[in-house]
DNA sequence: ACCCATTGTGCAACTAGTTGCATAAACGCA
DNA sequence: TGCGTTTATGCAACTAGTTGCACAATGGGT
């Protein structure tokens, strides 16, 4: 139940239509909440159906054009509401992991390259949130709101730090591994 | 369409029954891909009429009997190529980033002591994590499939501790913020 | 002999997210 | 003036995961 609470945030930094919508989430609260732009035509349906938000008025709004929304009182009650409700974390879900752990058990052939490339794409992403930080959190604008987002931020390039780190550690251990894992194809012997 | 390869990867270290996959995906596996006894016992019949596991012939399989599994050929087959094949990682979805930007707009109330408890999470999960390591990777068994489990382990104990880093971090910045962050209630002139 | 907690298996309905496609206006251009 | 591309909105079907509950056997106590 987070996509429309990540609507609601959106919309309240800045009133937009859907396709507007879909693409800061492409480059902004998609980086820790992702979402398609069908997901979030269907989400803001339901929330202007329950009072949470509403199209601005302009021209008549036809298939095609152009159609913003923007967050009701209701809404913003309803973002304060969830934002100070307690959630448990969600149980992690990491394939990269998964396969790793498989590989020690049917060998790790292909999964080198894998590696590889998932390395790359994180010191990309890396890269782009510390190119974020220089542009929008220069050492003075230190209000609230920008202690918060960079807070957020940090996790971002942390957790990418992490991962790059991680990868460059298991890449060497593969180097450093027989050609292949044993398979103990039902006789555990050795 | 990871499910099926986790159980079949549990399945090889040791062939199980549904209710000890579910314990063993609570302590091990679980770490990084949970599951539920319901899901676990859905993708053992589709397994199994796949072809990719049996029951281990035992007494007659009544409900409420004890039906054990194991991984056959086709399975082991299976898990080896999605092992192997390249995977684009999953797009981040974290729910608790989410409400401190949320909290940026609608103000901080109510977060903090959800925050804390978060914190008390991943410190309790890092020692259970410490613990595992000093009982299953002491210095010298150093096979390469203790490695590869190790690198997975060591994954999860980094996890935890960035966590751990982040909250405390997190908390700080909180206690140094003023009572309660402004809500531009529609009027930004602040 | 009976009760009840525990162990073990499983179905059904629901929720959230993904994929594939459809539709329509606007814009550039030959 | 017609044609293809981009912008913008949206439906329908599918997949994966969660929640809630049901049912059977077993084992221990009274």
């Amino acid at each position: 139940m987070s996509l429309p609470h990540a609507i609601l945030t959106a919309l309240l930094e800045k009133p937009s239509s859907g396709l507007e919508l879909t693409r800061r989430f492409d480059k902004s609260i998609g980086y820790f909440w992702s979402a398609t732009h069908q997901q979030i035509y269907r989400e803001l349906g339901k929330l202007e159906a329950e009072g949470h938000i509403r199209t601005l008025p302009a021209e008549q709004p036809a298939r095609g054009q152009k159609k913003s929304y923007e967050v009701l009182p209701a809404g913003r009650a309803e973002l304060a509401r969830w934002t100070a409700a307690s959630q448990d974390p969600k149980p992690q879900r990491d394939v990269l992991l998964l396969r790793l752990r498989a590989a020690a058990v049917v060998g790790t052939a292909g999964l080198e390259s894998d590696l590889r490339r998932h390395l790359e794409l994180h010191q990309r992403q890396l890269a782009e949130y510390e190119e974020i930080e220089r542009r929008d959190f220069p050492p003075d604008r230190t209000g609230p709101q920008d202690r918060l987002r960079h807070l957020v931020l940090r996790a971002g390039i942390d957790l990418e730090t992490f991962w790059t780190q991680w990868l460059t550690e298991a890449l060497k251990e593969f180097t450093a591994l027989p050609a292949e894992a044993p398979e103990p194809t039902g006789d555990p012997s050795g």
